[in-house]
DNA sequence: ACTTAATCGAGACGGTACGTCCAGTCTTTCG
DNA sequence: CGAAAGACTGGACGTACCGTCTCGATTAAGT
């Protein structure tokens, strides 16, 4: 798939080959790429995320701001790479066979990834940065968020193909249902986001669905 | 009542004195405070959050820099003082004595608000900025969202008192679950948010209720 | 003699009586013109003459803005004014009836006054502002200097009157002799001027004109 | 050979090579810095010193503010390359062998240059602000005054050698008598300063050392 | 005594320039 | 040809003073 210049780029082969030499006539440098992801995420984490900026990146990677500028646009593109290379896997859940039990895991999982996890921190910071970039807020659902969504839709569709869901579940609605809250008090109140918390919203889901 | 640098002012009285003069121990200009909200206000829906500064609202509010500065100490300082100019008794819930009217009613409204409104736009940028930036995400709590988060309480705090809701009932969870959706749809997913959907926000709390 | 708004205003009487009111419909505040003289001179020879401004003189005059502009244009006008309350009466050459005695205490006089006095600060500062404010140099000329040139040509008038120099003596150019050399030092190369160095010059006057 | 920031670089060759590229790691834009110096002395003469502000140079010579404040750290360091590179070669006295024309003619020049040339204009403004300055009065001294005493003493150095003044000769006092007049009108009297003039400084100086 | 008028301290106002930081572009040299 | 280095234009930052203004209080002179 053709992500464009700013992609993770391949993976195998050409990475290992890359691997192997700093800045020559065989594609770009593995070491530079690593360099400037690492010093944008240490940035971020350290000094938030206005203080995150190329220049800083660059100092701070031993890069040149050019080299940076080849390959990325915006820091925003540079803290996106950066998260997906760290955190694509971590935000699956889990498939037991039993929706409470998956369920409840999995909105937990997704409350202490967003509020505890530096991967998190950085999530948060492009969903803010997202709000003022309408072009950023697409590019972010299309390399992550709608990926993510059809993994936090897993454990419903698990539970309609065996039978314990109807058909005709509205996944989506269901799923903004479950989420939204946690998002909610992330992203707007600020409030805590405990396992009562979580349990809640999984617990007021299966008594709308009659499940048990 | 408000004394800070920041603050919106009184009204009335306080506010038609110093209209009468432009300068002097007794008061701020309150033309200078008007020109600043509405440039920045502008600014914003114009060219959006990143084409707000400094610089810009001064110039198109025919202000000085250091007018701005005297009063204000960040751009968002300023939009969070336009916001609450413009958009704070906007969002006061109807009270008809029907639990579900006036939910449904609120909660549309609540979408209304944020995703056509331009007031919305602007509270959007600032929930956006807080992520980046924990001090201002806690005025912005302590000078709005604590007040909204109280007046989006009241059709069930009514309802309660009503006895049409148990006495016990977690209204800030549940307050959670019906305004959540909402703005995970609006600051995340980017997903439309019609009548219907709010409406099944609504007949979901009233099912988990067993209100009628 | 009538020398504007800026001048060092009368004395006697009238400043006595000034002295006894802070503002009001006639006369101004003796003691706030005292302030400002003083602040702007301890300003100037704690801070340098960039260190001097209209504000830091209000503020360490415990004076308003407008109050100094009320009576002063610049903040050279009120350095110059210091500068003549103080000094007016300190370069004054000798008349002991002896020309070499006369001259030779006061070129030796100047000197001192020029490098070491605080006076001289104040006047070095304001002949290197001239060089930049032609208007500025004429009202130095004019209020100071012009003055100050008579009173050095006066022992060479008093030996001219005495017979012991001849009666179309150019005491102009002769007293450019006479202290160019000194100002020249202080004012370019930095040189320090000792008396030997005055009794040189005092000495080639009085060969090239045979006295003695 | 200078190094410093504000060196007016070397010449030939490395200028050559300079003058081919803007902006590189090899060196800075021949191009910028001569459009700085040109623009700052263009103020100068047009405007006066107050008039030369660092934003009018840059964007008098279409640079920006920071590639001025990477070679330079105040606009008088400006003002001072300016000078040199235009003025360095200009205050040469001449050397015919014969001391009485070539100081006639020498001092003479000094006066055209301080009061007619735009060379002069600036180096009375410098030396204006070195009376504001002391670190600049020293680097004015090192990087020109200096040198140009050291040429003031040619002819009185050139008559030593040749035999017609005597080995001992205190020139520094000398010149400081030679000079020191004219510097005296230009800077503080504003007497014109005419052939006259400089001609009785060079007689009276032959006559104390009874040369002819 | 009462009004009038000039002064005072205070401080906000519209501006200009300061010196700094960062963005994004460009040019060169090295490997 | 990519990378490191670093100079370049440009724009915004936040600060310091400028010179102007308006206010409320104070005080003397004229009525």
């Amino acid at each position: 798939m053709e992500r464009g210049r700013t992609a993770t780029e391949g993976s195998g082969a050409e990475r290992t080959a890359a691997r192997q030499h700093h800045g020559n006539r065989h594609g770009r440098s593995e070491r530079a790429r690593q360099a400037v992801l690492e010093a944008a995420d240490g940035l971020l984490v350290e000094k938030g995320f206005t203080g995150v900026t190329i220049e800083g990146i660059a100092s701070s990677a031993g890069v040149a701001k050019q080299t940076i500028y080849r390959w990325w646009s915006t820091k925003t593109d540079i803290l996106l790479d950066a998260f997906l290379q760290d955190a694509t896997e971590a935000l699956t859940p889990p498939d037991h066979g039993d929706l409470t039990e998956d369920l409840g895991a999995h909105l937990h999982q997704l409350a202490l990834f967003l509020t505890r996890s530096d991967a998190g921190t950085v999530f948060t910071a492009l969903l803010g940065h997202a709000q003022h970039d309408p072009a950023f807020a697409g590019v972010l659902r299309a390399r992550y968020l709608d990926e993510q969504r059809r993994r936090d839709r897993l454990p419903l569709d698990n539970a309609v193909r065996r039978g314990e869901l109807p058909a005709d579940l509205d996944t989506v609605a269901e799923v903004d249902q479950l989420v939204g809250p946690i998002y909610h008090r992330v992203l707007v109140t600020g409030d805590p986001v405990d396992r009562a918390f979580t349990d809640l919203l999984v617990d007021n889901f299966l008594r709308r669905h009659r499940v048990r």
